[in-house]
DNA sequence: CATGAATGAGCTTTCATTCAT
DNA sequence: CATGAATGAAAGCTCATTCAT
């Protein structure tokens, strides 16, 4: 009789979830509007808040999914032999992911990061998990002898994953930028940055 | 009668887009409302509509005047020596002349242009012009033997572009980031990037 | 199989209504949602709905029940000695007996009265009930001798329940009045009211 | 040019109270819509928002415009020679003035005291200001020897302020009750109550 | 008997924009 | 040139009520 079942109720917040990035893609975090994502969900207005207490709540689950899932990408680069490499890749494959307007996302969660503490504190509590966790990759490359010992591992990370999303909206700024060069140069500017200097 | 000075209406102008600015970067592109603009112009909504047809024209503008602004600090780079240090320079410079919060607006625009074209077109031209610009001058710096000329200037200019406006994201997503440190790691990842090789 | 027993019906039903009182007494009968009545009687407002057909028959029947109690405390002053002393003592009695948030239920109900002709029937009809049998209460004072035979009963049963009740309203007014200080004002109010005229 | 009319300001305002009164006594105050209130003052919901900063400040406006109208009542009183007619007559002229309807409002704002403290404090301070007048009516009756001495001024006052508005509420309740019955035993009591003691 | 998912109309409030003066 | 009164569409959100299970 009593059919209380979590996992149907997580299962269709994902897909409300999933139906607002589309929406807030679209138009933006301030943008799109509650009806406007219900529509997208094919949901009411009202059944919309059992779900998210208020539209800031999506936002913000919405932010912390998208967070969430960018951990993944490090993930697999830790397992590679070749980081460099897999770090430029990520980057292509991020971008073939998501439609290009998806990318706007990070801006305007970036901006809304500005006046909004809950969405800055995500934002800054996800970039300092996952610089944590790629300095330590590159302490592991220092100790090994692949990565310049001069280096501040954690500043290094900073900068690196500061070039790689630089680069991303690059390619959005200017979609005409070709490709492939960019992922040549960005590939030499962290080799170079990162390799010890020559004897 | 009445005495149309084409000079004070344009200075007027410049005022109300400076007082938009600051809105804008304490409330977002969304969020500053224009009675908000108006009070911080002292100018009544009414009369602001005799200098801007519509809010987006007010975004467009100073959007504008933001880009043509950032051309200043790459004409002062272009006559330096040394051109590394002054880059990163520029960057320092950029940060200690507008507040924090100021920098979110960067992200407001890129947010924006996602779904405003014009907004888009203005990013993407002043990105373009900037780039060509820095990338003549890298051309320059190869001649000269200061930089590696196995480098394209063009990818090399938008690489470099990228990782500087990629700091200015990492500095938002997470303030304790040391901005000395910081700008250190810039620095050598910028110089490793553009020396020639070592023969 | 269902074994639909009235009486439990009726028990549940009792409890729904006390749920709904503390709810109303708390945020007003416009203020306390059917969801908040819910959670007070532990109870889904799907099945709400099988007792109650409608949000605004809670609020009758609550009503109704709130005035038939009042009746239960007239019954206990019919059989006492001291009119006077007793009626008073009801007054302090009710005071007791409920929060004084309680008290702020009448003067909901009687707003609701003024659009709600349900409701208005129900206090009218137990204005007049309780009017009446305090009336015969006092003609039976008037033939005893001990209340003044100029009176007419039905009048003055009602000024004296009005000023019963507008006492009531004045400590909501004004809650640091003290409140024996009006109890005892109120006792010789009405003291001197029905006593007979000294020979 | 400049067109700041404070007194046209200050006269919409007194309009648009008026009309939010009508609405609160046909439907209450949660009742009555910001939009129906709209309609009765002829005004656009976005405009209604320069005139008051909530629906809640249009109800604490109109409970104090209501208050102040009943000083008025009693200064006419206080000028009186006969204390007790002109304070029964003042119950009739009140009746007169405004509908039926009107007097729900009371109720209504006694009842949303309950809940909502800013209007609380209205009606406290309304009370004790008008009490503490007529208080000092009553003293001076004291020596001048027309009012019984031992009575305390105050709670005396308290507790005839609370009859006269007992009866307007239990004429709402049951409108078949003699006006003039009610009228008549009103005064008696008050005469009883206040008539020194006989020597 | 009992649940809680689902609805949709309606609420208060905001805001870009227009217009009479 | 300049004001600010005025508009009305649309926003986020609530809530009494219904329905499939």
């Amino acid at each position: 009789m009593r059919t209380i079942d979590p996992r149907k109720h997580e299962e269709r917040r994902r897909e409300i979830l999933q139906a607002a990035r589309r929406c807030f893609a679209r138009d933006g975090l301030r943008g799109a509007s509650i009806s406007e994502i219900c529509a997208e969900a094919k949901i009411s207005p009202g059944h919309l808040y059992h779900y998210f207490e208020s539209k800031e709540a999506i936002v913000a689950a919405m932010t912390e999914a998208t967070m969430a899932e960018a951990d993944t990408h490090l993930d697999l680069m830790a397992q590679s032999d070749d980081p460099i490499g897999t770090l430029v890749a990520k980057i292509e494959s991020t971008r073939a992911k998501h439609s290009d307007a998806a990318h706007f996302l990070v801006f305007d969660m970036l901006a809304e990061a500005g006046h909004n503490p809950s969405i800055a504190k995500i934002l800054r509590d996800h970039s300092q998990a996952l610089r944590s966790r790629f300095a330590g990759y590159l302490r592991a490359g220092q100790q090994g002898g692949k990565i310049d010992p001069s280096l501040d591992a954690d500043l290094a990370a900073a900068v690196l994953m500061s070039a790689v999303e630089g680069v991303k909206a690059m390619r959005i700024r200017d979609p005409k930028l070709s490709k492939a060069g960019l992922g040549e140069h960005l590939t030499i500017l962290i080799g170079r940055f990162l390799t010890p200097a020559q004897k």
